[in-house]
Parts: C-alpha cells; sequence; structure tokens
DNA sequence: CTGCATCCGCCTCGATACTG
DNA sequence: CAGTATCGAGGCGGATGCAG
C-alpha cells in the first residue's frame, strides 16, 4: 500500500521514485522505440510477467510518463520523451560492461541501433541528415538523422527513405563494433544496400560504438554480474 | 544466488544490472560528492538499512564502481566517476516531479547543489571560473567552476575559496528555485558573503533551476506518486 | 486472440539485534 | 565504528484463469 518511495527532496531520488523499480526503464527504452501494444512489450522484455507488466504501465500512465493514445496500444508522453538523454547516457556507460561476444538469443537489432544513435549524438551528431531504411534479420527499424540529431524508430519508414539497407544480426553487430565496415560488408555480400550508398557509410562511420575495456580482466570480477 | 540480471545485450540493461537495485544509484549520488565512510552513507542515506549498504557496497566493488582507498572509506572509482552525467540527467528529469514545498527534513543542501551544478552544466556550463565555498546551516560544501563545467565536493574547500557564502537551508532552496536572488538575499542578511559578490552573483544567475509544472494538477494524479 | 487479474513460491527489502 | 545475522512483509517471476 505504501509505495516505497525515497521520501528526499532531490532530483534523482525523485526520478527513482518513478523509474527504479525492475522493468520500468526496459518499459520505456521499448516505449521510445514506437507505440506499443501490450503483447508486444510481454514479447521483448522476456522474463517480466503479465502483471507486473500491467502494474508497471499503470504506474507510468499515472506518474504522466505513458498515456494510451488508443485503446489498445501504448506510448510515451512528451515528459516520457524527455527521459532520452538519460536512458541514453545509461546505455552509453552500460555499453562497456557487455561482453564481447553476445549470448545467442539475448541480442535484439533495435537495441544496438540505439545505442548507436546514443553515441553518434554524443560525439558531435549525424553529420548528414539521411532517413534509412533497414532490415536486420527481418527485423524492421529506420533511422531519421540530420546533422546534430538522430531518431529511431522500430517497424518500417512510412516515408521515403535514403538508403535501405538489409543484413543479418551477426553482420549488423559486427557493423556497430567496429569489427567490420560497411564498404567490406556490401562487397562480401553480408550487406545489401538500395539507394544512397555512400550517405549510408558516412552515418555508420559516425555510428561505431568505443572499444570497450575487457571486464573479465578487471580485479574483483567477477562479483555479481553479467551473464549473457 | 543466481544474480537477477535482464540477460539482455543492451546497453541500458547492462547498466540496470549493475545500478537497478533500489538504494544503488542513491549510494552512487552520495559518494559523487566525494570518499564517506559507511556510517557516514548511512546517516545520508535514512530508511537505507545496515545489511543492505553492505551488500550495495560490495557488489559495486566488485562491479568496478567504487572502491575502498583505505581500510574505511569508499570512494567512487574512474568508471563510478563517468557515470555522473547520466546520474546528472536522471535528477534533472526528476526535479520536475519535486512538490515546490519541501517536507521538513527531506531537503539536504548538497542534493539541490547538485541539481544546480546539473543544471548549470547543461546550460552552457557555469560561464566563470570559481572556487565557491558553502556554509548552508552548517552544512559545509564548495564548487569549483570553469567556463563549461562545474565539479561539487563535500566539506570544506581545501583550497583557498574566491567566495564564501553562508545562509540557512530555506533561504538555499529560494536562491536555488529563484524565489529570490543574491542580491536580495545579501540585503536581507539572509546571506553572508566573504570574498568576490560579484562572482557568486554571476553564478547564482546560472544556477537557477527550471520551473516545474505542478504535479498535482495533472490527469491521474496522485497515482503511487511521491509522499514528500 | 489480446489484455489483463489471481494465486503461489521465492527472493529482496527494511528493521532490529548482535558481534569484532 | 563497521559491519553480520535474523526474520517478517512485501515485491517479483511463472503459471494459470478469464473476460472482452
Amino acid at each position: 500500500m505504501t509505495a516505497r518511495t525515497y521520501g528526499q527532496y532531490c532530483g534523482l531520488a525523485a526520478a527513482l521514485d518513478v523509474l527504479g523499480e525492475r522493468w520500468t526503464m526496459l518499459i520505456l527504452r521499448e516505449l521510445a522505440l514506437g507505440p506499443k501494444r501490450y503483447s508486444d512489450l510481454l514479447e521483448r522484455l522476456p522474463g517480466i510477467g503479465t502483471n507486473l507488466l500491467a502494474a508497471r504501465l499503470k504506474a507510468l500512465d499515472a506518474a504522466g510518463v505513458v498515456h494510451r493514445p488508443d485503446a489498445a496500444g501504448y506510448a510515451l508522453t512528451p515528459r516520457g520523451e524527455q527521459l532520452r538523454p538519460a536512458l541514453d547516457s545509461l546505455a552509453r556507460w552500460g555499453w562497456e560492461l557487455l561482453p564481447d561476444q553476445p549470448k545467442a538469443g539475448s541480442v535484439r537489432a533495435p537495441w544496438a541501433a540505439m545505442l548507436m544513435r546514443a553515441q553518434m549524438e554524443a560525439s558531435g551528431g549525424p553529420g548528414v541528415a539521411a532517413i534509412v531504411d533497414f532490415d536486420v534479420g527481418g527485423e524492421r527499424f529506420w533511422l531519421r538523422a540530420d546533422a546534430e540529431r538522430a531518431d529511431l524508430r522500430d517497424g518500417p519508414a512510412p516515408v521515403r527513405a535514403d538508403v535501405t539497407a538489409r543484413c543479418d544480426l551477426p553482420t549488423f553487430t559486427a557493423l556497430a563494433t567496429g569489427r567490420t565496415d560497411a564498404r567490406e560488408a556490401i562487397r562480401s555480400g553480408a550487406l545489401e544496400i538500395e539507394g544512397d550508398r555512400r550517405l549510408l557509410e558516412q552515418l555508420l562511420r559516425r555510428f561505431r560504438l568505443p572499444a570497450r575495456t575487457n571486464l573479465s580482466s578487471m580485479p574483483g570480477f567477477p562479483g555479481r554480474m553479467r551473464n549473457l
């Protein structure tokens, strides 16, 4: 009954009173890619439990972070959209914790794409204006970039894209981590392009994630960490 | 035994695997103000419970976020310091959730000061270089500002400050929220200054927090929210 | 079928008591 | 001072039920 709040007059504590419970920020991550229905969220958040998702959505609605534009479907409110810098910042910090090689089934292309978008914005912006339509192993999402900012949504692009890129998930993660580049992937046939090839190459160059210090070599590891 | 992780190859999920449990980010907030001992943390985190604090510190140590420079005392590692932008971002988002009037006992001057520092950095930087020593109701902390960034630590300034400011907590929150300004507070005697008065006035102008939309007037309020 | 609510076992949390 | 041990209450995860 007595909702567990920190009761501190502090911005961080107040934010965590709303966002701090398990799964909450991950729900918002999914909704940041576009509106979704209850069952969409369930399938993208493996392990969450149906009751918990319902409870979180209700709480987020009450907090003014999420709303229901139509009867079936949840979306971020403007207040929820304002969370993006914070989620980006956390994601960039967490990126360095991830192992070099993802465990099978733990990767979703949009998650990597979100990270790359955040990274791009943090390092001076995309630099070019473009709309790119991705198909990564059948998963569709699209990016709208301008000089400083980039926006990422799932689903197919609702407008005509400048470039269309199709590849499988391993290729995409290889592109993301810089283990390969666009030119090479195209040459090997792993990446299929339609439209302005140079635009995509330009973007992917800015898209690259920073190298990670390998955690397994850190003192005190493993503690209670990762099991991807 | 099986530490509850999300198991997603996603920066945000990885960050939350380390930071997502209750109290963790608030511990880091405290350590971001400077190294502290176990009992210092206990007293600044009312309600945390001794076992939980010990467990969190152990986990954060294992994760490479916190370390113990000397036998009794915890501090952020460089990796922990890198969390500042993320904590700042969350704090700025959460600021707008706070009620205009804090409940008695729920305010700590450094929390407001942290928020002001984050706000200052986000809106173009302090603009001036200065070291300011604060004494707010007996609580000491100091700010080192340059054109773009600002650093805030608790305790008295270890170097000679350009300005020394002394006031009580209500005056400080009034300054923070813009309900009063430095000139007025000095004139009324609520704020005592030693040193370069104009420097402080300049800083405090950049220090002001944005106005908040009053939550209580929002649809769906109260849901499960604040009880400060 | 989607969108939950209910129930159940376990784990986390918070409070208190106790120890080196 | 700096934690560990213990225990009740509640949050979480999984399975199942059920209404629209």
